[in-house]
DNA sequence: ACAAAAGTGTTCGCCTTACACCCATGG
DNA sequence: CCATGGGTGTAAGGCGAACACTTTTGT
């Protein structure tokens, strides 16, 4: 086939098929919410960070990151990619949470976005270079972003609450080892409402999903806390297409993708 | 700027980036279940409408219903279209499924598919006209597919299981009335276990999702059950990017995308 | 000793389950 | 009048919410 030929099929299917397809990623985050005074209090908030755009469809708006897909990219791959070269972080949970393609999203040509969503532990974010192409925001107060980022956010958010839920995703948020309180407040955080204590505990210790460590947390003011682990051998409870259903379909190693 | 211009620019963003876009669709209908001597029996199952392939890849194996994604429609319409283009079916229900972009997929080019699921009424579904190239086929147990297709069905069926339990996806499978038995068989042939009428009776009054016509249904065999029609006042309780928040976000009319 | 957080016990109300029972109609 | 599905009553078990209470540490 020469080279003409190829271009001009290229062109054909450019012309009546074919958008142009991006991969971006919400990333949300645990981190102490910001007194006036720039003074950190304890409490914890969901953030998200965001980068600047420096080319032309809404130029110098904030906008989640991500970029073209790669033809030879798998899509969570990209999402996981295009996240660390914009803001370096390294997701400890990363999932698919919609597609975006209506015709008017942007301005121009046809982009439909694949868009993931991502959680990372709140001491890996709090070593994020911010700068001004990249910015923390509170996840419930944005400014107004690119395109329908802003839309895209606020399904992110009703998947994270929701899904926090059923589900043991709380865990990514944290490191190896944690207190109930530790835990406690990542929900707390993440439904923004408080909980009783002594109900969260049972309801955790009886769902199997943590075991203790034996060890105790050491320094805290008053009666040091038990550590627990999560525990890896307690039932998913969901299957995005690659956290199989228990029977049949041998898994696949690592990513969410289905052949 | 020049034809040659953009013949240009063409060729390099198809080599280094933009696969190529399609939209498939998994619909599920209720139908009796043949018997060995082809006659119906009364009880229902779950179907799905196959189409075999004519061209290439996997070609004279069974697929899902689809096509490439024109620039100029949207993601939900295409699917529709392609789904009635096919079937000749027309969706009660609509709802982007996941999209599977894995890079060996398909043999030769990459392709990504945003993937939909659809639920098609009873007696619609009875007029489909099958032939030798459109087929229906027991939902649990299918041959071999096309592509990555049987994942795909896996996937689907699974999450309209978990569905149809919080949400009141199974009206979509019946008419505008229906007795609470005809409600509660599309629950039993969906979740395949049986339900105790009683209990099912009570959960499904104190739902609020339907409410009494006043009518009865004649003709049966024995007592005449009440007739119900479908509550369009109570809340969704699902939020798919339309299918919006109860608060802030103006509501737009039918369409699952967010701009 | 006292404050404050860790951790335990107990009760209440709701929802689901199981199952016994009555009701209405066609044959 | 009886078989069959429509429809009601009721009691037991599970689980979360609320909250009183005990335990253990640092200061």
């Amino acid at each position: 086939m020469s080279t003409a030929q190829r271009t001009t099929q290229c062109t054909t299917l450019s012309a009546t098929l074919s958008a142009t397809l991006a991969v971006s990623t919400v990333i949300f985050a645990l981190r102490p919410v910001e007194k006036h005074d720039d003074a950190a209090s304890g409490v914890m908030t969901l953030w998200l960070p965001l980068v600047r755009r420096t080319s032309d469809p809404h130029r110098n708006q904030w906008a989640l990151p991500g970029g073209w897909l790669p033809n030879h990219e798998e899509l969570a791959a990209a999402a996981a990619r295009t996240l660390r070269e914009t803001t370096s972080l390294t997701p400890t949970y990363l999932e698919q949470l919609y597609t975006f393609g209506a015709i008017g999203r942007s301005p121009g040509r046809r982009v439909v976005s694949v868009v993931y969503w991502a959680l990372v532990k709140s001491d890996e974010a709090a070593q994020v270079a911010v700068g001004d192409n990249v910015r923390w925001f509170p996840a419930d107060s944005l400014p107004q972003l690119a395109f329908d980022h802003n839309r895209i956010v606020e399904y992110a958010l009703w998947r994270l609450r929701t899904k926090v839920e059923y589900s043991r995703i709380a865990h990514s948020f944290l490191g190896e080892t944690f207190t109930l309180a530790q835990l406690r407040e990542v929900h707390e955080a993440v439904l923004h409402r408080s909980i009783d204590p002594a109900n969260f505990r049972r309801r955790v210790e009886a769902s199997g999903d943590v075991v203790e460590t034996g060890e105790f947390l050491a320094g805290t003011r008053h009666r040091p806390p038990r550590l627990y682990r999560f525990n890896d051998a307690s039932p998913p409870a969901t299957p995005p297409p690659s956290g199989r259903r228990p029977s049949d379909i041998p898994a696949r190693p690592h990513s969410e993708e289905a052949p």
